[in-house]
DNA sequence: TACTAATATGAATATTTCTTCATATTTCAT
DNA sequence: ATGAAATATGAAGAAATATTCATATTAGTA
């Protein structure tokens, strides 16, 4: 994309006020989104003048991008991270349910900054997700061959079903503004009790 | 709210201008959401001059506004009619989900303006998914107690997960620019295999 | 028909917004 | 220490935006 690079600052002066901007940014983009934040709050909230802003940014979107990016990154090695020692599947899900969870809890921007991208351009919003459920899909079809999940179901539904939870869930605990991580391994419990073994009684 | 009323039409040419301007609004909210329409894209595409807009809505929020409480009420009526005929609670998570999902693909600005209200105004959003969260609940309890619903689940959770499941596998439909009534049947069915039954082979 | 209420118009206003640029200062490698 | 590169500044411009209002037209009723 034109019109959207950033360039980075090569001395220590400019990093300082590289991430003054960048955190005015999240501080910003999380409280009012994206189309509600202007430059001008960006710059007076990060004590810099508008011109200070263009060095390192050609746009506002160029900043959106770029916190997008690390957020997506984040969000993707966390989840990593928590599943890397599982030995099931099962505890695989788990894992990353709840890693999810806990990253959004802890910092909502990550929610915002996804979902506003349908809004900011809709098919960074569709590749974001395409992606992920095609990722996911590759990830989950050894567990099929190895027979701990099952094989007469379609993988791709399933994943948009996995991020559905996760959204949402994730949603039920954002909205309760003082959740801790107990009340996260509650519902995350609760999840895979119905990814065990379904919302029914009779089977 | 204030400053976001509207004032119906009295005569027929009222009608005809405020019809006018509502479908300008749904195709431009639609396209570009709500925070990147401007008043003059609505007039100029509705044809009719600034001031006449503001004969029938307050501000560019009243419109919003509307519209956001017209899909709202057509979802949930879509949904309950759907449901009606239904005996079991399968069968009517199954025909939920897929008034759901049929909703979104046809006219996917409904997702658009339900998302979006996270950015308008964060208390909309969170006040519409707790209260479809209660609502969820209430309607579930009944078949608990039947025992058709499992007993040992939080049925809070319960309903977020079923949110995020019609939410994310709408929107793996909507991705796809042609699907038809026989993939959501399809995804649907994926659906109802994990409530049924869960993920995972051994139990 | 005549009259009042309803509706339509679009220029004008007051803000807000993004971005540029000429100038000044600072950094840091040589 | 010096000089080129990097950085900082904020006033100014250009464009967009939401909203108002005085005026004109139309609808519907008594």
């Amino acid at each position: 994309m034109k019109n959207s690079e950033i360039r980075l600052p090569k001395t220590k002066v400019g990093l300082k006020s590289f991430k003054k901007i960048i955190k005015a940014g999240k501080l910003l983009y999380g409280k009012a989104g994206f189309n509600s934040t202007s430059i001008n709050d960006i710059i007076s909230k990060a004590k810099v003048a508008a011109g200070t802003f263009y060095i390192y940014f050609d746009s506002k979107l160029a900043l959106y991008l770029y916190l997008l990016d690390e957020y997506r990154h984040n969000i993707r090695r966390s989840a990593n991270e928590a599943t890397q020692n599982c030995k099931t599947r099962v505890e695989m899900e788990r894992a990353g349910l709840k890693a999810f969870i806990m990253y959004v809890m802890k910092d909502p921007l990550a929610y915002k900054l996804i979902w506003e991208s349908l809004f900011v351009d809709p098919n960074i919003f569709k590749e974001y997700y395409t992606s992920f459920a095609l990722s996911y899909v590759n990830h989950l079809k050894p567990f099929v061959e190895s027979g701990e999940v099952r094989d007469d179901i379609d993988l791709e539904t399933v994943s948009y079903v996995l991020m559905g939870i996760s959204n949402f869930v994730g949603l039920q605990i954002v909205f309760n503004d003082d959740a801790t991580e107990k009340d996260v391994d509650f519902v995350v419990d609760e999840c895979m009790k119905l990814l065990q073994s379904g919302l029914f009684k009779t089977n």
